[in-house]
DNA sequence: AGTGGAATTTGTGTCGACAAATAAAATACA
DNA sequence: TGTATTTTATTTGTCGACACAAATTCCACT
């Protein structure tokens, strides 16, 4: 409950409701705030943002398309669980998008684009440096998120962005903070290797340190994982 | 108007609406009797199906999730346009996930699953024999699809199923008919490749294939577009 | 006390109606 | 006659209410 965490009162613009509830839900699911498997209710939502059911419905239904919620016919709709069993397909996904996006931002890039990709990266260290571990993530995720965008190709940003959400709630689960070694300091080294790569057009270059760092990151999370198994085992 | 084609009358079952109205609309939008640009009336559509417009609007919200649709706020929503401007970021998707599906399918696949991509290709075999381009246009794409599920990654069959479909927009616009030389037995000769390199678990082999149909695939669209264009340019 | 079945509760699926926003038509004005 | 402004019309966005289905509770009966 955490009491009324919504601005909710004010009225809204005409069209905003649907979009305000699905981006809210959405963020709440990717950093755990609705766990997987917890219920989502209409009409507790549509009071919390003081608006009738159909916008929630729609948002919802959006969700749904996204995969992040499930809906059972007349019955509650929940939070998606986190395939474990199915994660090495994850991986495979998340490191081929990593390669392709970086390849494709270092042929198309253009100089407006670097100069995002660079402010991004600045933002992700100035975070690393403050420990911000919430605004880690999200700049880290901003900055891949750009140099995809570079990359010109929507098929594949979508398909990145996707894995980029799931990763947000695998991160989540496990914190930076349970990563072995200075992981910041890493990702940032490894980062500006990317647009190094990048700003070179050299693609070959830009593959291959996108595949490293993709390693990298599963690599720690895998590690996170089975730690984390083990304690269960052992309790 | 062409009359009323859909069954409409008869009391469906209760969530059935949307599903119903999304499959309907999204074929219809696939096989260009919908074209690019056209407009979306929810009224029309609600008593066009006998229900109300809050099930059209959920169908409307996937659709528009998709893609497949684009809604103006407040105002009209119409069939989206096919981006010929930057069809080659839809070829070099395409052309990666038939590499990565086969390469797949060739690592995973069971025996349930050869026996499945078999039967799809007997099928398309068949609708090519009978001369059927719409039932090939839909074994064909079956069959691929097939080849995906069996690779096992949600990710890629998402992605690979989005993009199948805009090739199917694409292939209705152009016709099998109007491309050049013996196309289905080239592609049924290919197909053929495909299994055999997938049956015998030769994931390099499976990717060279791959490769090779998407770049045959594409020349030959590539052709047809150009082609017509230059009829528009001469008339 | 245990089990089968009827009533109640809870929450979704659908509806018809209204309000806001935009486009089109009509009107006034120079 | 051409342009600015008001009026009307059309279509979307939202609402509150009801119907239906599943889950739960309650109750009778053994």
């Amino acid at each position: 409950m955490t009491a009324s965490e919504t601005p909710a009162g004010q009225d809204r613009k005409r069209g905003s409701g649907v979009r305000m509830v699905y981006e809210l839900l959405r963020d709440q699911i990717l950093d755990l705030e609705l766990p997987p498997g917890s219920i989502v209710d209409e009409i507790q939502l549509a009071d919390r943002f003081g608006m009738s059911r159909t916008p929630i419905r729609e948002a919802l239904v959006r969700l749904a398309a996204e995969g992040l919620i499930d809906t059972l016919p007349n019955r509650s709709t929940m939070v998606s669980q986190i395939d474990f069993a199915n994660l090495h397909t994850f991986f495979d996904a998340l490191t081929l998008m990593y390669r392709v996006t970086t390849r494709l931002a270092a042929e198309y890039h253009t100089a407006e684009d670097l100069d995002r990709i660079r402010a991004h990266q600045r933002a992700y260290e100035e975070r690393c440096a403050a420990g911000d571990e919430i605004g880690m993530i999200a700049t880290n995720r901003q900055f891949h998120q750009t140099i995809a965008e570079a990359g010109r190709n929507r098929y594949y940003l979508s398909l990145f962005s996707r894995l980029l959400d799931e990763g947000r709630r695998l991160l989540r689960l496990y914190y930076y903070s349970s990563f072995e070694g200075d992981m910041p300091a890493l990702w940032l080294r490894e980062h500006e290797q990317m647009v190094t790569a990048i700003a070179a057009r050299d693609i070959g270059a830009a593959d291959q340190v996108a595949r490293a760092h993709a390693d990298q990151i599963i690599r720690q999370i895998q590690k996170a994982i089975t730690r984390d198994r083990r304690q269960d085992i052992s309790i």
